[in-house]
DNA sequence: TAAAGGTGGTTCATATTTCGAACCGATGTT
DNA sequence: AACATCGGTTCGAAATATGAACCACCTTTA
């Protein structure tokens, strides 16, 4: 592991539920020397990756990001495309939406929106997806490039009792995203959590990332599943159609099978 | 420097008007060698903060930067606040207006907006704004910590034939922005603009940023100056009271003594 | 057609940089 | 006053970064 990876995974603990962290703590949750934090801390701050909080000595994300992230929206402009339509899909499922990006090998989240409808929601705060326990990642592996599988089977953390813990159960999850057209997470991430999640696409033909509804397991009922799913269509129709892409005639024909079906959540388990 | 530095600094080469830079190009551009270069792009790459366009193999800026840039802005809300000003700054001047902040001896591009009313306009495609030769710089200098100095004083890049070349000549215009509440930078970094700027102050209380029009040099009369002065104590005291902060009471006088004056460039020259 | 010059990417011995145990001084707690 | 914790610093050992030379491939030029 390069000394700039190690530093750049420092970042990755900041969040918005943790904005700020001391240099112990820092220690504690990245599980290395305190030396060694401290000169990374260093120099992310230069580089105006991270600023410190005067009163606390606290670090904190910095300035630079916002610059990046201008010049990144400007450069492949994706939330822009995607953030009305994660909105709606928030208000008409009355649960947390959020759209995911392909990145390599690695599923990032690129925005999320929370509906106001009920206190208790499921939040989103990964900063990548696992491609085995999250109906985003699920599509992915369902939809995206062959090489990911290999990325996925090397790592198959058990989150909870429900995660896929080999590589038959992973393959079967999969086969049946391509046939429902939908991803399907049943708490394999959090156990309290319903994931699902329709594949977006972008101007190359190409699967892009997710957009995926996380919904709190005591209000998955068949009929919010069906509400989901035809908005996650709708969603996902919008997205691609924004990022200059189109929903490949297959999956458009999985996802009127499977809406059609009855029992809405049979072909999906 | 830290090879972390040396790696993150590559990231300070894009931009909205190269946001695409190939491997050989990125060498040239950051003086460096080709197979350095090309692993501190690996580890940017794997990290999230760059991607590689699949078509051109060039690198671009990864959605790592934009998941940053979220919890940046829950964590320290200021573009929101400032966005609606700038916007509105832009338009009452016909010029592009931004915001600068200030995180540690740096001071740093927040956001920018172009007024569409002229085919000519400055374009902002900063990193970090030079201290003794920009509008917002010196007001930096003239209303932030003492210490700012010392590092501006370090590096006098001359931009152009008026960039101050001595601390003399920097002190005085500094005394010129105290007494006028208002930094100006004529022609200092780029010859055919002029900038006129005003401290921004958040909830600390201490100089947090400053906003400033950057004006084209042709357009520049005194009939203009005015308007852009009047409009950035408007957006001034806006975006201030948006950060939580107050402008302090000698600044205000400072305002009004400028703007009642009848040759209004006169204290600022 | 073949040589030249460009691209992104790789190798390996060299040596510069990073690493972490131990240490500081300050602050707060028991 | 003893103890714990904080952010920050030091120095020899050891791992890591470095860059000249090298591929394979592509386009342009001769």
């Amino acid at each position: 592991m390069s000394s700039t990876a190690k530093a750049l995974s420092l970042l990755s603990h900041f969040s918005s539920v943790r904005p700020e962290i001391g240099l112990s703590q820092m220690c504690r949750i990245a599980g290395r020397d305190k030396a060694t934090t401290y000169r990374h801390l260093q120099a992310l701050e230069t580089a105006g990756f991270i600023e410190q909080n005067p009163a606390t000595k606290h670090y904190r994300l910095g300035p630079a990001v916002m610059q990046l992230a201008h010049i990144r929206e400007a450069t492949v402009p994706r939330t822009k495309g995607a953030k009305p339509a994660i909105r709606a899909l928030a208000d008409a499922t009355g649960e947390t939406a959020h759209v995911t990006v392909l990145s390599g090998h690695t599923l990032f989240a690129l925005c999320e929106h929370e509906s106001p409808h009920h206190g208790i929601r499921a939040v989103i705060d990964l900063n990548s997806f696992p491609l085995h326990a999250t109906a985003s990642g699920l599509c992915a592996l369902a939809f995206g490039p062959a090489d990911l599988m290999q990325v996925a089977a090397a790592d198959l953390h058990g989150f909870t009792p429900h995660t896929p813990n080999d590589e038959q159960a992973l393959q079967k999850a999969i086969g049946r995203i391509r046939r429902s057209g939908f991803g399907r997470a049943d708490g394999t991430y959090e156990a309290d959590v319903q994931g699902l999640s329709a594949p977006l696409f972008d101007h190359t033909g190409h699967f892009a990332g997710a957009v995926a509804v996380a919904c709190v397991a005591s209000r998955f009922h068949p009929d919010l599943a069906r509400t989901i799913l035809s908005e996650l269509v709708i969603a996902a129709r919008d997205i691609t159609h924004n990022w200059g892409g189109t929903i490949p005639a297959a999956v458009e024909a999985a996802w009127s099978a499977t809406l059609s079906q009855s029992n809405i959540l049979e072909p999906m388990s």
